[in-house]
DNA sequence: TATAATATTTAGACAAGTCTAAATATTATA
DNA sequence: TATAATATTTAGACTTGTCTAAATATTATA
């Protein structure tokens, strides 16, 4: 098996290559709060057991072998806190950490029976959808709300920020997971929004609008 | 908070001393899969941060600090065992190694949570008492069956070997926890028992009636 | 109580993962 | 396209936890 460090190098190297086509050493060391030296170190390491394509410079991409690994990863996170929120009544801001914790827990027979006895969920407690036994989940369709115009309509389906302090904020807003909304106003000067749903008005921050998502 | 590695040690620690007064390093060596050597490095480390009590050639007893910390670990073991037996439908033989994995996590607010999901069970699937969320519980009251006179009578209520070999040998005798059992002979030749249980009698070895405990 | 056997510790080395500081490569800009 | 700014890598060091081999302490035995 890898070790702690490694996994979590190939989870970040995953989740940064959603978005850009490949990850570069300095937005891995920013996001696993490390120093590029250390990045560099250890994507030979990676490289050498063939997890990642690493040409020096050129940032990295996964392999196959790397990717499943990172999905398996990403499974055990999600299914821990679905089990965290749906069974143990935690709110969905503070399972995060925990969670962080128990992905590295082996046994993947394990996972398979925690991933039964809830009944095969298909989202987390944050909306990112859970890949099954297979590594095989329903890729995004979200868009942040900062993308949406006048009068268009969205129900609210993610998150693109974890922090609890996000949470929180969207919980104490009611802006969570499956609640409908639409543009009421943008304002032109700081591009604010001001989002209409059922319970009433409320106005957000660009901030929050660019890590917000939803299907529409 | 302590590495894996010292948790590891305080655990074996703990142990050790439920048995023997104070824990030498040859037995912690041997307990922990590592050198005397490695064990000594240790013990200072341990006895900087005085979690134990450690006089070189002495060996070791646990500070106060040290088994709170021990209890707790154990604590954590023995409620993720039963999880994993009593929501999982894992067999009491397969959940130690995974336990020995999840009790390093670290919320005590987790642990507290799923003790209360599980409705704060007394004893692990092994018969072993779990500890309350103030270190409290049931200390031993067993005894080997090999202390038995002849026609005494008890019942199994844990074991002292917790290896899948010997909890799958136990199962298929139907020697399982809770179960009546009486001394039917005692072969002087090499102290093995003839024992009668309620679906019939059954010869054990002297090994396994030191390893199988009882309440009378 | 001297000596042998055993237990424990010390000394020095190593691997993993990290760090700082310096060197080098890439890219952006004038 | 030369130079400045930025990104990345290299060199050398440090920490944790481990190891082997040698030294020392304890204990058992004659």
């Amino acid at each position: 098996m890898n070790t702690l460090a490694e996994e979590n190098y190939l989870k970040s190297i995953y989740h940064l290559s959603l978005n850009e086509e490949n990850a570069g050493t300095n937005q891995l060391a920013a996001l696993l709060k490390t120093k590029a030296s250390s990045v560099t170190d250890m994507l030979k390491k990676l490289a050498d057991k063939e997890l990642i394509n690493y040409t020096p410079y050129q940032g990295v991409t996964l392999t196959t072998t790397g990717e499943k690994i990172a999905i398996n990863i990403i499974r055990k996170h999600r299914l821990w806190e679905y089990f965290l929120v749906e069974k143990l009544d935690f709110k969905w801001d503070q399972v995060h950490e925990m969670a962080e914790e128990m992905e590295h827990i082996s046994s993947n027979e394990l996972i398979d029976r925690l991933d039964k006895f809830m009944e095969y969920p298909k989202y987390d407690p944050h909306g990112d959808p859970i890949p099954d036994c297979n590594g095989m989940f329903k890729k995004y369709d979200l868009k942040p709300v900062s993308s949406l115009g006048l009068s268009e309509i969205g129900i609210i389906s993610g998150v693109r920020n974890h922090s609890a302090a996000f949470l929180q904020y969207l919980e104490k807003q009611a802006l969570t997971i499956g609640k409908k909304m639409s543009v009421e106003e943008i304002i032109d000067f700081d591009h604010s929004m001001v989002l209409k749903l059922d319970t009433g008005k409320i106005q957000i921050s660009r901030e929050v609008a660019n890590n917000l998502l939803i299907i529409q």
